[in-house]
DNA sequence: AGCACGCCGACT
DNA sequence: GTCGGCGTGCTC
């Protein structure tokens, strides 16, 4: 019997029979589309097979083999099947999380063949001479090129290690391999792609992120995968692009959140580039001024290997000045205190820029009743319904919901309604109330909804004709603004009183990057916080630049309460719209999960940090193991033992190496 | 997950 | 009398 074992993209953790026809010879990799129930699907063959157990009349034919699409090389699946597995998802759903949409529609066009282009071979030359300290990062990584060699760039802000990655991947290339290089979110960097484009004039470079449209997307799957594309420039979703004489993997800002999906495939892209380096025997370099605490102890128990580089590129470039403005004190009127205001007036007189950092978009995060104590609560979520003065609304910033102000209180009909805290649409206000002569721009989701608009605001900052940017954590990220001297940073506070564990490591991580914007040419900058904490020692090593004290304090921590990354933790995530439901089937699961685990800790079941959200109650599960090995098999079993449960009410999902516990 | 079949309310 | 609500069952 010819039989082809095809995996599929369904929730479904098994493979599927075909019988192969005579005249189709499909292999491991290969993409065929087969008849599936009602429809027919795109999957991709695991193994040829001579016999099945499935009945001959229930037995279905495979329709054809996918001939525009390569089959996945075996490197590619030994990946796929690594995330598969730790991510404890169905082979089919990762394999439908690394082909582009386009590719995995069963009717389409087909897929005419790009030209091939004569590209350049190298040498590739650095248009600036490197420092030392980036001279002997380079050299590091260079020692360990050929084999697996994850190396963390510890950098401070403003040191050069884009120049490092780009002399790096100039050495891959030359030697003839691919290389991947990921940054968190790339349309908040919209200079790095130029910059890698000019680096590398007349090479083959693909973007690969979600803004793109959909065939551009599968132009740049098929472009890695044929090996025409030397660079693959992306976000996390690059991190599983196919590539066949991949050399190097860079990880950006290593450190940041969004390398993690937070649905379906819950995986890290750093963690999964890690774990690709090795499969390809390559080095990776993970960069960041402020690692991730995981990454920070690797290498102090030297599995990584650390290049350090303390001080900044440019000549002259000093870190900012980091001082606390004590809010106690210097009460704000609305949401800015004297001491900030008093600062901003004088960069303004000298002709220089400042950012306003707040992370919350919107006017105010609530409408309260003055009369009646009622104030804007979402209906489906257990949050309040922000106000959007702009926009005449009061929007939900977790579902989506939208409604209009209403004139007068919905429950007492009083018209004394007013706006508690501040937004950054209010915090725009305000300034521009008191520095009337200063042309403000404002950078957030809601500002920049625009294809394009960021970069727009972005220009005008480098061109001048912005005094202060007000924006969120979209402002943090990368940017290089010359002319930029001074950083306030409003509202940090709420960070330091999070129940999530990670919550200070990222605090520490956003205000050290945000101080980064500062002074980064020849003008010394300087950074305000504003808080009721002044003598916070979070605050104190933002003001010293010192994430290894930072870091080893919170490593101290970390130990005492076992957390990562001395232990390991898995969340069992649950939610139903019967109430009490989610926490029922958890309580059921924990029960399940005690029979299974041997050295391994249940906790209690919680509610979710967001307990009510659309309209489905959430809640969930930790679970905690002193080591990968004895995680890894409890997981399977306790899946195993979920999914026989057969659970109908509840929709549930296991997070492995989850970023909020 | 899709996509069907299958039995009960407000409309042409 | 139909259109359609989403419950539940299946997919090699």
């Amino acid at each position: 019997m010819r039989i082809a074992r095809v995996a599929l993209d369904v929730p479904l953790g098994q493979a599927f029979d075909f019988a192969v026809p005579e005249g189709l010879e499909p292999v491991r990799g290969s993409l065929v589309r087969v008849p599936f129930g009602r429809t027919a699907k795109v999957g991709v063959v695991l193994s040829r097979e001579s016999r099945t157990d499935i009945a001959p009349e229930r037995l279905r034919a495979l329709e054809a083999v996918v001939d525009d699409v390569a089959p996945l090389a075996a490197r590619d699946f030994a990946l796929l099947e690594f995330c598969a597995a730790y991510y404890h998802r169905p082979l089919g759903e990762v394999l439908h999380a690394c082909l582009p949409p386009r590719l995995r529609q069963a009717k389409r066009r087909r897929i005419k063949p790009p030209a091939a282009v004569a590209q350049p071979a190298g040498p590739f030359p650095s248009p600036v001479t490197a420092t030392p300290r980036q001279e002997v990062a380079v050299e590091l990584v260079r020692s360990g090129f050929g084999r697996f060699h994850p190396v963390l760039l510890f950098g401070v802000t403003g040191s050069g290690k884009t120049e490092v990655y780009l002399r790096l991947i100039a050495d891959v290339l030359a030697a003839g391999r691919q290389a991947l290089y990921l940054v968190p979110e790339i349309g908040l960097t919209p200079q790095l792609e130029s910059r890698v484009r000019e680096r590398f004039p007349g090479l083959s470079i693909v973007a690969a992120h979600s803004h793109l449209g959909e065939g551009e997307r599968a132009a740049a799957w098929l472009a890695a995968q044929s090996g025409a594309a030397r660079i693959v420039l992306g976000t996390r979703l690059a991190a599983l692009s196919p590539m066949p004489e991949l050399g190097l993997i860079v990880v950006d800002e290593e450190h940041d959140p969004s390398y993690k999906q937070h649905e379906g495939l819950r995986y890290s892209a750093r963690d999964v580039a890690v774990r690709r380096a090795q499969i390809a025997g390559i080095p990776v370099v993970l960069g960041s001024a402020t690692p991730s605490l995981e990454s920070w102890h690797n290498a102090s128990q030297g599995r990584y290997a650390l290049a350090r580089i303390d001080e900044r590129a440019s000549a002259g470039a000093r870190l900012p000045r980091v001082r606390a403005v004590d809010t106690r004190a210097d009460i704000p009127a609305d949401g800015l205190t004297d001491g900030l205001l008093r600062a901003l007036k004088a960069r303004l007189a000298k002709g220089e820029q400042s950012l306003v950092f707040l992370n919350r978009r919107g006017f105010s995060p609530v409408l309260f009743c003055r009369a009646c104590a009622w104030h804007s609560a979402c209906s489906r979520c257990s949050a309040n319904l922000v106000l959007h003065l702009n926009a005449g609304e009061l929007r939900c910033h977790h579902c989506g919901h939208r409604e209009r102000v209403p004139k007068k209180c919905p429950g007492c009909a009083s018209p004394d309604l007013a706006p508690v805290g501040h937004g950054t649409q209010r915090i725009e206000e305000t300034l521009q109330a008191a520095l009337p002569e200063a042309r403000i721009a404002r950078v957030d989701r809601d500002t920049t909804a625009r294809k394009g608009s960021l970069a727009e605001v972005l220009e005008q900052v480098r061109s001048g004709s912005v005094d202060i940017l007000v924006g969120t954590q979209m402002l943090a990220k990368g940017h290089d603004y010359p002319n930029l001297t001074l950083v306030g940073a409003l509202d940090s506070d709420c960070a330091l009183y999070s129940v999530d564990f990670r919550a200070s490591e990222r605090l520490f991580a956003l205000l050290t990057q945000v101080a980064g914007r500062a002074g980064r040419a020849e003008e010394p900058g300087e950074v305000i916080i504003q808080t009721d904490f002044p003598g916070h020692p979070l605050y104190a090593a933002v003001a010293l630049h010192d994430y290894p004290a930072f870091a080893e304090a919170a490593l101290a921590e970390r130990r005492l309460a076992g957390f990562p990354p001395f232990t390991h933790l898995a969340l069992l995530r649950a939610e139903s719209k019967a109430a009490g439901e989610a926490t029922r089937f958890l309580r059921e699961a924990a029960r399940d999960a005690q029979g299974i685990g041997k050295d391994i800790e249940v906790f209690d079941p919680v509610p979710a940090p967001l307990e009510r959200k659309a309209g489905y109650e959430r809640a969930q599960l930790l679970v905690r193991a002193a080591t990968r090995g004895a995680m890894q098999p409890f997981l399977s079993r306790w899946k195993a033992a979920l999914d026989a449960k057969g659970e109908r009410r509840v929709r549930w999902s296991l997070d492995v190496d989850p970023q909020e516990a």
